[in-house]
Formats: C-alpha cells, sequence, structure tokens
DNA sequence: AACGCTCACTTGTGCGTACAACTTGAGGAT
DNA sequence: ATCCTCAAGTTGTACGCACAAGTGAGCGTT
C-alpha cells in the first residue's frame, strides 16, 4: 500500500508557490485560468479553487473576476515578520534622548525598520503600561532604558513574556540586575573614575561629588569617584557627597538635604552626575559671585548640547549617546536575524576638558 | 424586480458574525455544526464551508477535524483599526522636538495609540522614504512637521495616497502652502511681532534680524519683523537682515555672506531666529569682550532648554511647544474618530523677558 | 476496572453540474 | 472614426454527491 498522499490541492498549492520562487511566473504575470489547470491536471475545477483560494489567503495570488488570476506584487511578504521595534526610553527630554533616538533611528529606517516609541517617565507603573501595550503590538525586538535601574523591578514578570514569544530585549543605558538579558551601557564605572581622576591630576584633594541614588548609573559613577580616591590614597569624606533623587525638586537650593553652598565652601572641586546639575551648581556659584574654575573646578557627564551653552564651557565626561544608538540598532537586528544572541557591550567615554577645569594646576591659576 | 442580494454566503457570514458580537456566542463555544446550519437554512454544505472559510481567515473561527467548528479566542481582533499614528519630525534634535513628541505622546497614549516615529532630516528625499514607509504600515493617522516648508514639495502625491486610503493628516510647525490639509502652528507672524515690538518699545532703533530662508516660520517671523517696524514708523534696512540656509555650516563667522560682527556694530540689537543662533552670536560677542544687554539686547524664539543656560539668560518669545504637541494628538484622534475633520489653528506665543534685555530703556541702562 | 471496538458525528478531500457576473476584444452599425 | 452589441473567456455563487479521516461516547469484552 502507498503512504497517504498529500491531497491534490495542497500539491497543486506547492507546484504554483514553487513557480512563483523559480520566477517562472513574475509579480503582475496572469495565471493559467481555472478551467485550463482543470483539464490540464485532470482534476476538477473545485479543487483548483480550493488551492488558489489558500493561495490569495496567504498572498501569493489575487483575482479579478472576468479577467483572471495573478501573482502578487510582493508574494509571500505577509508572511514575513514584523518590522517593527518597541522603544522604551525614561524620559522625552532635552538631554541625551534625543542623541539616542537618533542613532537608533538612522540604523533601523536602513534596513527598512519602524520605531514604536513609548516612555515611563522613570516609574513603574507606566513602564508596565507600555509593556502590556507593546505585547499586544507585533514588535520584532525591543530596546529598553530601564525605568529606576538601581532598584528591585516589578515588571519583570512582563519582560519574561516577550522571551517566551521569542522577541529579542535589548537594554540601553543600564540594566536590571535581576535580568540576565543583553545591555549596551556606557562604562559609567570608568566614567566616574576618568572625571574625578583628571581633577585630583590637576591638584584638588578635597572633592565634593553629587549622585543620583535611583539609578545604577549615579551608583557606577560614584564607585567610579571612589576607585580614583582610593588609586591617589585620597580618603572620601562621606559629608562630601550628595545623594539625589529623581523627584528632588529643590535641587536648586540643598540637595539631599545638604545645602550646597556649605558643601562647596569645603572643597576646591566638584563631580556632578551631569550636565544639568552642572549648570544648576553654576548659578548658584553665580548668584554668590564665585568664579569657575578659579575659585571651584567643575566636571560633569554627558556632553550633552548644555555643556556649551554656557559661559564657561564644561568639562565633561562625553556620554556615547548617538553611538549607542547605532549599536544598540544594529544589535537588535543581529539579534532578530539570529546572527548573535547576546550582547554586553560596555562602550568607553570620553574625557573633554573645557573651560570649568582648565587653567586649575595645584591650586594656582594658570596662565 | 429585486435588487440584487447579497449572496447567501456573505448573508451567513454576517450572521455568525453579528452573533459573535452580540456575545450569543462566546469564545470557545461550539459553534453549529455544518450539517445542521446546511438544513436548518436550508443552504447546500457547500455554502456553508464558503462563509466557514472566510470567517477562519478573518481571525472569527477555528475548526478541528472530528470535533467541529469554534469561536475564535479574540474573535476579530485584526479586523480592529489601527492604533498608530505616523509621526514625521524634520530633526530628532535636543531643540524643541523632544517637547513637542512629549506632547503628543502624552495624549495618544493615554488612549492606547502608539507612535511610529520617522525623520526626514529636511530633506525632501527622506521625507518620501519616511511617507513610502508609512503608507505600507497600517497607520490611523499622519502628523507632519513639513520639511523645507518654504519650498514647493515634490512628495505631494504621497501626501495624497493617504487621504485617499481615508487616513487623516494633520501638519504642525508650519504647512504646505500647496495641500489645503489641517494644520496647527505657532502663530509665527505675531511672535516675530512681540519680539521687535518690545525691542522698539525698550527704546532701539537700528535692530538686526537673523532669519532662516528655507522654512516657512522664517518668513513669518520676518514678516511680523515688518510689521512691528511698520507700526512703529520705522525703516527696515536691508543691510541689516541676514538669511540663512539649513546647510549653512560656517554660519559662526557669516551668515549668509555677511559677518555678523560687521552687522552689529552697525545696531543696538538683534532678533535671532532662534535660541541657537542667539547663543552663536553670544559666543561671538563673548570673543570681542562686548557685554549683553548693556552694548547689545538680544531676543530671540522659541524658549528651549537653551535660553537659561547661559549665564544672561535669554529673552524670547516662547514656542508653545509642549501644548501644541497636545493639541495635535487630541486633533488627530478627533480626525480619526470623525468628530471634526479639518483644524486650523494658530495657537499665541508668549514674550518672556529675561536678562538679554533687560535694563536697557532708551540706550541708557536703567538700573 | 480496564481495554478495545463500533458507531454516530464532525470536518476534510474530491468530483460533478449550472448559471451569474464581469472583462475584453472582435465585429457590425452608425 | 466612433459607438454599440455580442460572444468568448474568466471568476463568483450555488447546488448536488461520495468517501476519507479524525473525535468521542457508549458498549461489550476481558
Amino acid at each position: 500500500m502507498l503512504q497517504t498522499e498529500k491531497p491534490k490541492y495542497q500539491k497543486l498549492k506547492e507546484y504554483i508557490i514553487q513557480m512563483i520562487q523559480a520566477k517562472e511566473l513574475n509579480a503582475g504575470d496572469k495565471i493559467f485560468s481555472e478551467n485550463e489547470l482543470a483539464e490540464r491536471f485532470d482534476i476538477s475545477r473545485h479543487t483548483i479553487r480550493q488551492a488558489f483560494s489558500e493561495l490569495v489567503n496567504e498572498g501569493w495570488l489575487y483575482k479579478v473576476q472576468g479577467k483572471g488570476t495573478f501573482v502578487n506584487r510582493e508574494p509571500g511578504v505577509r508572511v514575513k515578520g514584523a518590522k517593527t521595534i518597541g522603544v522604551i526610553t525614561t524620559y522625552l527630554n532635552d538631554y541625551i534622548f534625543p542623541a539616542i533616538i537618533r542613532g537608533v533611528y538612522d540604523v533601523l529606517s536602513e534596513k527598512g525598520y519602524n520605531i514604536a516609541l513609548n516612555c515611563t517617565y522613570n516609574r513603574h507603573e507606566k513602564e508596565r503600561l507600555c509593556l502590556e501595550n507593546l505585547l499586544e503590538q507585533n514588535i520584532a525586538g525591543l530596546i529598553v532604558e530601564p525605568t529606576k535601574s538601581a532598584l528591585p523591578n516589578p515588571n519583570i514578570d512582563l519582560y519574561k513574556r516577550f522571551s517566551t514569544q521569542g522577541i529579542p530585549i535589548l537594554f540601553i543605558h543600564g540594566c536590571y540586575r535581576e535580568l540576565e538579558y543583553s545591555y549596551i551601557v556606557e562604562d559609567d564605572t570608568e566614567a566616574g573614575y576618568m572625571a574625578t581622576k583628571h581633577l585630583i591630576d590637576l591638584g584638588h584633594e578635597r572633592i565634593a561629588g553629587i549622585f543620583k541614588i535611583d539609578d545604577i548609573q549615579g551608583h557606577y559613577r560614584f564607585s567610579g569617584f571612589q576607585k580614583a580616591h582610593l588609586e591617589a590614597g585620597l580618603s572620601i569624606s562621606d559629608s562630601r557627597i550628595i545623594w539625589f533623587e529623581t523627584d528632588d525638586q529643590d535641587i536648586k537650593f540643598k540637595i539631599g538635604g545638604t545645602h550646597i553652598q556649605d558643601l562647596l565652601a569645603q572643597c576646591s572641586a566638584v563631580v556632578c552626575y551631569n550636565d544639568q546639575i552642572a549648570l544648576k551648581v553654576m548659578d548658584i556659584l553665580r548668584e554668590k559671585g564665585l568664579s569657575i574654575p578659579d575659585t571651584l573646578s567643575l566636571v560633569s557627564f554627558d556632553d550633552s548640547q548644555l555643556a556649551q551653552a554656557s559661559e564657561v564651557k564644561l568639562t565633561t565626561v562625553a556620554h556615547p549617546k548617538e553611538r549607542l544608538g547605532e549599536e544598540a540598532g544594529r544589535s537588535i537586528l543581529n539579534m532578530i536575524d539570529r546572527v548573535q544572541d547576546y550582547y554586553d557591550i560596555k562602550m568607553q567615554p570620553e574625557l573633554i576638558i573645557r573651560g570649568s577645569t582648565e587653567n586649575w594646576i595645584g591650586g594656582i591659576k594658570n596662565e
């Protein structure tokens, strides 16, 4: 006895798909009529129609009554996967977000992918909504800037749902410690080290630090701050470190309970968590009539647009921003195409020396 | 004679869809068997199968051989409309783009809509690619910041394709003169007028102007500049007006062929196209050792983050930014829901007086 | 109680027919 | 040259039949 054979309409389907793939039938070509095929293969017209009906549904063919059946413009396109990448950021602000998005967009748009933008405002509830929203979409991959990355995350379950659906996830800018997902980050410890070492090399010994407590980046930058001190044999006084949170509104006058002016009076230099904090510090100093870098040297992070907007340009450790975005775009595409499954990239920051630390060597103005 | 009636299988389809929507048939329920329906409605089983086949394809039903036909878990999900709004901007930069996107995002995410982000880099070729890309997507509406809005647009044909597909388009920030589409813009003429009048009120008579030539906003702001002069009985000298283009790289040293320092030497105030230009002008003045506002008063537009980053804070005509984004989000949703088909909103700008024009009254420093 | 068999019922495959609706081009009438 | 009609060819709708294949409940045997 013969093995159960495939149904006739199935064989006809495969035959036609093969012809299309072999370019014997091209886009827009008229295909044999139903009657012709019925006669040629000695099959009933009904069976032909069954095969055609499925081919139409799968996007290979289309029919026009009275004219005939034709090969679709891009046969089998609908069979291909989604062409959208979900992107979740913490803020949609004027800081480094635009540069990162630009990097991601440039790479993805090149390959015909789209970006579905979402934002958490650094709140776990919003993060949950974003994830639920994207789960309903048909996305091919997910790029996430983690929300409050230093705190435990209540949305792990949702992240895992993406994984079980085979949707790759890539974290940028930071990552959750609980998850072993791919990430691309700036080497924040190194950045903190570079900033602090620069000040120490200039001869500073009493250096203040202002760091953010609820993002993992703040912890790492502080860690580099410590490392540079340790290496130089300098001690770190807790009283010179200020920690602040996302929600601190009155950051201008006191940070984490300590009045900035009191702190700065004891020091000759300060490491600011980012350019925004640096500008706020500069405003306070200006009010007091203190000059930079003569009275106080100042280093910050990120090299945002703000770093060059002030009268004294900021010495800052440049975040790779746009390059990081591009790298993230390339990586998520590779993960989708299964070229590589896992990434743990630390990008090197770069120290950019400008006016806020120039001319200060060993406490003596150098001109 | 009767009008041509709908085919039987169509009527059967609609009947079943109705029953599902009316919850008479629920997810997972087993539906009548083919034979039962055939007998009940006195239709051939073949016709029933035709209707069922389409319902399966559209996701309403699924079949299991030997068991029966069942209602799908989320019947008609694919039938629902798209929940994505295409957004096309000219740049993804640190200026007012983040605020606008934030406004749009806040409104749309509230209603469960997603943003598909695109960017033209102010080039018509890129704009074309974005539009072609979004045409292939299943978007519900389109928000566009026009590319080179003062120039004729070569992509009108693509914009019209959206309209013929019933996808509403809303322009923000400017609009193409060739198209009669909905738009939401800042009243740039009024903004130009407010900025200039403020200087005239302070006693300035020789006022320079720097404007962008290839965006329609530049034209309008200049038009307000003219209006204020006319109203005050002051003449405008062409030699005090500088036009620049998107692509001008060396804007710092000369703008449109004219050296800035030569120009500014003749004037007591300058209207700058935006905050970015204003900061560049401030840098030039700082190099020359000239002070603001004593030597030169300065007004700009947009009230971006930059306006408060410099040592002398900028007097600027605030762009509605975030409010404009929110308004755009609300409007496109109304257009999708057919609540209102057409919008032509001009939002009023607001003059914010800061250090760059303070203390200058009639040429005498007022302290 | 466990197992296997049968049978009724379901959907799947396949054949046949007929006529309706639509497209197109050829040929005739104007 | 233009318009109209009609016929041939195409897909669409609708009916009929038969048997294959999978499911599950009921029955009887073990």
